[in-house]
DNA sequence: CGACTCCAACTT
DNA sequence: AGTTGGAGTCGG
């Protein structure tokens, strides 16, 4: 009998693949398991066992399996089953959830190699310049990587030269796959087995006598043995003989020591293992506590809606430690941008070593070992708090889940596919595993507010801020108003001007926050009004004054700051607009003497960039924080009593149904990072638009208000939460091809649901990286199927691809687009 | 006429 | 998505 696998492959495909395997192979085989396989002419991908059996492909014939590469499924059914789920609802392929679940190490793909064939004899004076360059190079390396080829001949399309020097049998080609994950390694050493006999030892010694260096090294390891009575690193006796690494090289050499290897993980816990005692909850945080064990044992999701600053992560905390001493797993979900060491270093001080932590900062070597600790149930994996990607772990015993911040608008992946919404997909995940599903939040998405009001989720609330602490004073300026009676300094009015003056004094630190980084976001000349463009991108490029340069945050393009008009040549540039970099070079100069730091993506690229700025402003090194939304999560300073909100007008003129809701939650989260301690904080919000309803419901903090104005208008105009809708961009370099296409397929869609068509429309930029986009919006009301929209949709796209014009024209759907 | 570029088809 | 081979285009 034939055996064959249905493979899944990290590619944006719908279908699975067939493969054969042997027998024996079939035997050993389990799903889940990875398997290298070969795809298309040369490439081989990782793949993943989805089904074993004995039916052989009718219309070709299957290729076999190159190896198979883990012992044991390293993915099992819940997650299988759960991907199967986003891939139906957030409408992609298997293979691309696929393909962001796992960590990168663990998706191997071949590489070609280019060898040298010494068995051809080779005349020099035949070979062209650059297949010389190649030849040349590989006299000196054994084997060359594509990439390398590339740069040596310097230019991008090699293959005509390989295919070239493969035909005069020149060069071999060999497709090789590497294992990306290599376990740590700490080298040990100790006496060779041959002096473990006393006799030995003595002649040993003897004989070293002449060699003061090497008998050191020896007497410093007795030393190390005697006193820990445990194995000894190489590092360790070099520093304690205070030999150097050659010395010791040495005496392994002639055998006298020996090393030996122990693997180490790079994932491990350094603090004490003994765990602060878990704090008493004040009398809200019990009743809010009692009240989501209540809905857990009605098997429900609960939402807990507690202030900024009302101690959610002590109620977090108390849930976390029941569910580990029933020994399942806990996965705490936060957004990106909130998961600060601040907040890791809290939960370790309860749980120690049972924590692990899963983010994007983590390089993938450090991903592998928490995946593969989650997989064997370790007890360090216990706990897992991390970003969204998180939720793909190999969980077998998920307990209970919290998402943080639950209003967060990053827990949604925009690009690329899988499009999920981490909350979502997390209550989906909880369901598959009945573990209980808490979400939690100062300012509750309107969706989940919804779900907890009619009945959906269970419901807690925290009203009052820990230690009764007051909530902050919020007090509207008027910008306007300002600048008309001529009262502003750059961009601080005089009210701001003199809180931050009066904080300073008090020796307090102050946070302004304006959500947009660089200096300026536009420069225009004032002479003809031309402003600089992004060749790829339909935005103008923004001024970055640290580097006097022009970025587009788009596609990443830069040029230097031109010194007059390219359109008219006159030097008369100005700028218009202002971000974080300009508020930065304003404090400098209005308050020379406080320390400025700020805070936005161009400031905490490396790795501890965002760690170093949080510390500094932690040890009050520094005055005033600029930045932007990063400084809105999950931050706790204890010494800030005034928050500055630069502008509140950027946020609430963003053309999207959510602004609002946005607005609300974002200003309002920014307001509790002021006055955490007894004094009462005080947050300036600078506005051209003072009397905006939402800038006042922020202010009297009536979220109630917010949240039923919002729903009445959303169902007003059909938008979520009560309806449903899928955004289909499209995309294509040529304008008119798009233009064609999109409108095709709307003309379709309305067909089938009329009214509820909206678009085709350009966004706001509506060409990226030479890619023009066009919007469609597909508004899906309450009581109609999701899933029949869903594959109405996928019957269009059908009829959409047999257009040979429209083919070429990508197609991105977008399941409850934020 | 040959080399290079762009596009569309195909992957088990 | 990434690769590949064919058709179209440029330059001598």
């Amino acid at each position: 009998m034939d055996f064959f696998v249905d493979v899944i492959l990290p590619i944006p495909l719908e279908r699975l693949f067939t493969y054969s395997v042997t027998s024996s192979e079939a035997e050993a085989l389990q799903l889940g398991v990875r398997v290298a396989v070969p795809f298309g002419k040369s490439k081989i991908y990782t793949g993943l066992v989805y089904r074993i059996h004995n039916e052989a492909p009718q219309v070709y014939e299957a290729k076999e399996v190159d190896r198979i590469l883990d012992d044991f499924p390293i993915v099992n059914t819940f997650q299988l089953k759960h991907w199967q789920w986003i891939a139906d609802y957030y409408m992609c392929s298997i293979g691309e959830v696929f393909r962001s679940a796992l960590p990168s190490a663990l998706l191997l793909e071949s590489e070609t190699l280019i060898l040298k064939n010494s068995d051809q004899e080779i005349d020099e004076s035949e070979l062209k310049d650059d297949e010389f360059l190649v030849y040349e190079a590989l006299q000196h390396q054994s084997s060359l990587k594509v990439q390398e080829v590339s740069a040596i001949v310097d230019r991008k399309n090699i293959l005509p030269v390989l295919n070239r020097l493969l035909e005069k049998k020149i060069i071999l080609i060999k497709e090789e796959i590497y294992e990306q994950y290599k376990p740590k390694l700490v080298k040990y050493v100790k006496l060779g087995d041959e002096y473990l006999k006393e006799e030995k030892l003595e002649s040993l010694l003897e004989s070293l006598t002449r060699a003061p260096k090497q008998s050191q090294v020896v007497l410093a390891l007795f030393q190390l043995q005697a006193v820990h009575r445990k194995p000894v690193k190489v590092s360790e006796l070099e520093k304690e003989s205070g030999a150097s690494k050659a010395v010791i090289n040495s005496l392994i050499e002639k055998e006298i020591l020996k090393e030996y290897y122990f693997q180490k993980d790079r994932v491990n816990y350094e603090g004490e293992s003994e765990n602060s005692e878990l704090k008493e909850l004040n009398e809200f945080q019990e009743d809010a506590f009692k009240a989501i064990n209540r809905s857990f044992e009605e098997q429900k999701t609960a939402l807990l809606y507690g202030v900024t600053s009302s101690g959610k992560t002590e109620v977090y905390v108390k849930l976390i430690d029941e569910c580990i001493k029933s020994g399942k797993q806990v996965l705490y979900l936060l957004p990106e941008i909130a998961l600060t060491t601040q907040l890791i270093a809290r939960l370790q001080d309860y749980f120690g070593e049972h924590v692990s932590v899963y983010h994007s900062k983590y390089n993938v070597q450090e991903r592998v070992e928490v995946w593969n600790n989650v997989l064997n149930n370790k007890n360090k994996a216990r706990i897992v708090i991390g970003a969204r990607s998180a939720l793909f772990l190999p969980y077998n015993d998920l307990g209970l889940i919290i998402i943080d911040e639950e209003h967060e608008g990053s827990f949604k992946q925009f690009d690329p596919a899988p499009r999920y919404h981490a909350r979502d997909a997390a209550i989906v995940l909880g369901q598959l595993h009945n573990s209980d599903v808490l979400l939690g939040s100062a300012t509750p998405s309107i969706e989940s507010y919804l779900n907890a009001k009619t009945g959906k989720y269970g419901f807690a609330e925290i009203k009052r801020r820990f230690g009764n602490v007051l909530m902050p004073d919020i007090e509207l300026v008027d910008l306007k108003e300002q600048s008309r009676k001529k009262r502003m300094k750059g961009h601080f009015s005089e009210r701001l001007f003199l809180q931050i003056e009066e904080a300073l004094n008090e020796g307090e630190q102050v946070i302004l926050f304006q959500n947009r980084r660089g200096y300026a976001p536009i420069v225009e000349c004032t002479t003809c009004g031309h402003s600089p463009q992004c060749p790829n991108c339909d935005v103008s490029l923004t001024y970055h004054q640290f580097r006097k340069q022009l970025r587009c945050h788009y596609c990443g393009h830069h040029m230097a700051l031109p010194e007059s008009c390219q359109a008219c040549g006159s030097p008369t540039l100005d700028t218009k607009g202002f971000g974080t970099e300009q508020v930065e070079k304003e404090i400098e100069l209005l308050f020379p003497d406080a320390k400025v730091a700020r805070m936005d993506l161009d400031t905490t690229r490396g790795k501890h960039g965002y760690e170093k700025i949080i510390n500094a402003f932690e040890q009050q090194e520094v005055d005033i924080l600029v930045g932007t939304q990063m400084l809105t999560k999950g931050l706790d300073f204890r010494n800030v009593s005034l928050v500055g909100i630069m502008n509140a007008d950027s946020l609430l003129n963003f053309p999207d149904f959510r602004a609002h809701e946005r607005c609300f939650q974002l200003l309002t989260q920014v307001a509790g990072r002021a006055g955490r301690t007894q004094k009462r904080g005080k947050v300036i919000v600078q506005s051209y638009n003072p009397y905006h309803q939402i800038l006042n419901q922020v202010s009297v903090n009536d979220y109630e208000g917010m949240f039923k104005e919002q729903l009445y208008e959303r169902e007003q105009y059909k938008y979520p939460p009560k309806n449903r809708i899928i955004k289909i961009t499209f995309k294509h370099k040529e304008y008119n091809r798009l233009n064609e296409s999109a409108e095709w397929f709307a003309q379709s869609l309305r067909n089938s649901f009329g009214g509820n068509v909206l678009g085709p429309e350009y966004p706001a930029v509506a060409r990226i990286r030479n890619q023009y986009l066009k919007h469609i919006l597909v508004k899906i009301p309450k009581g109609t199927s999701v899933s029949g929209v869903k594959s109405s949709i996928r019957r269009i796209e059908k009829s959409f691809n047999a257009v040979s014009q429209y083919r070429s024209v990508r197609v991105i759907y977008n399941v409850d687009h934020i």
